[in-house]
DNA sequence: GATTTAACGTACCGAGTGGTACGAATATCG
DNA sequence: CGATATTCGTACCACTCGGTACGTTAAATC
């Protein structure tokens, strides 16, 4: 997982895996069946570990522009994602993976879209000011902006510019400015 | 150029282009002396015969929304960008590409950003409404969104949602609503 | 037409890929 | 302890990659 993280996983060959993890490659081959499924498993644990940081997030139901602001710091700021995300990684490449492995980029996929459509219908029910827009187009949206955001990171574009340019996307979904980057 | 255009240019070996073009690999190699110099050479190209109809675009000062609304049709809709954009795939993995197609590939972006910079403050000072945000990002931003929206185009994602998710991000460039999608 | 020159493409190179055959080492059990 | 499963990793497979050595053909020169 962390050299996918690391690097570009479509870069990363098996041969270095096995090197950077001390194993031999047919011991892998018995753990996973082949590199799809040493991926697919590789991209389970970074959902698991990594994006129900954001999952969990979403189901905490905060006011709109402070859960914006909050995945503004995550995607521009934190160390965490220096190096970009697995996920987006993975999908920036879809038509490259093997079939397991893109299945299931599909699958978290279509749960990122799907949970940022429930977290706005539930910020309309609640009365916050919410763009008058289609729940899917918005949800679509921030799915892309933040997968922007975390490819520039993954480039090495400088942090703060990729804050500043986040938060100009997202403040077409709240009506007022928001207050900092 | 067309080889790299329709596939992912990283995805392509030269063996491919030589049976694409027909010739023989030593005399690719007589020609552009190097992979890097075909590349280079196709993305030369590529920025003669299509890039530059952007930067004419520009030139034309045509006031903010018309102008966004063109791009908006461009990115979103025009076959020509069905398979997206050379520069922009290539862009996208700079990190493997050779000396000499990694600088162009610089200077070409460089040289987008200064002509979105140069377009704006044009249309800043002949009166047009722009959001009140430094030329410098609000350039870096179009030039990030289109790419965007070139990458969902050649990943085969629907026109119609490429388009209304550009318009959206393009949105808080100009201060009223866009007209049309 | 003879001879030099230049372009051409077959057939190869070494490196690296994902993947595996198979013998050696280890653990399990009577 | 000896016999039987089971796990392990070396050393290989076929294939593709970017790149080139070199004999052959074609073109230019006189």
């Amino acid at each position: 997982m962390r050299a996918y993280w690391q690097n570009d996983p479509l870069d990363v060959s098996l041969n270095a895996i096995c090197e950077m993890a001390g194993a031999s490659k047919p011991a892998l081959y018995r753990a996973f069946g082949s590199e799809d499924g040493l991926m697919r498993a590789a991209l389970d644990r970074y959902a698991d570990r990594v994006l129900s940081d954001v999952f969990d997030l979403l189901a905490q139901a905060a006011p709109l522009k402070t859960t914006l602001a909050a995945l503004v710091r995550f995607a521009g700021t934190d160390p965490k994602m220096e190096t970009g995300c697995v996920f987006y990684k993975m999908r920036a490449g879809k038509h490259r993976l093997g079939p397991q492995t893109r299945s299931r980029v599909e699958e978290i996929d279509a749960a990122a879209v799907q949970g940022f459509e429930a977290y706005l219908d539930a910020r309309r029910e609640d009365g916050d000011e919410v763009a008058d827009l289609p729940t899917a187009l918005a949800a679509r949206y921030l799915v892309e902006q933040i997968g922007l955001a975390l490819t520039q990171r993954a480039s090495g574009v400088d942090p703060v510019a990729v804050q500043t340019t986040l938060a100009l996307a997202f403040s077409v979904l709240a009506p007022a400015r928001m207050s900092d980057a």
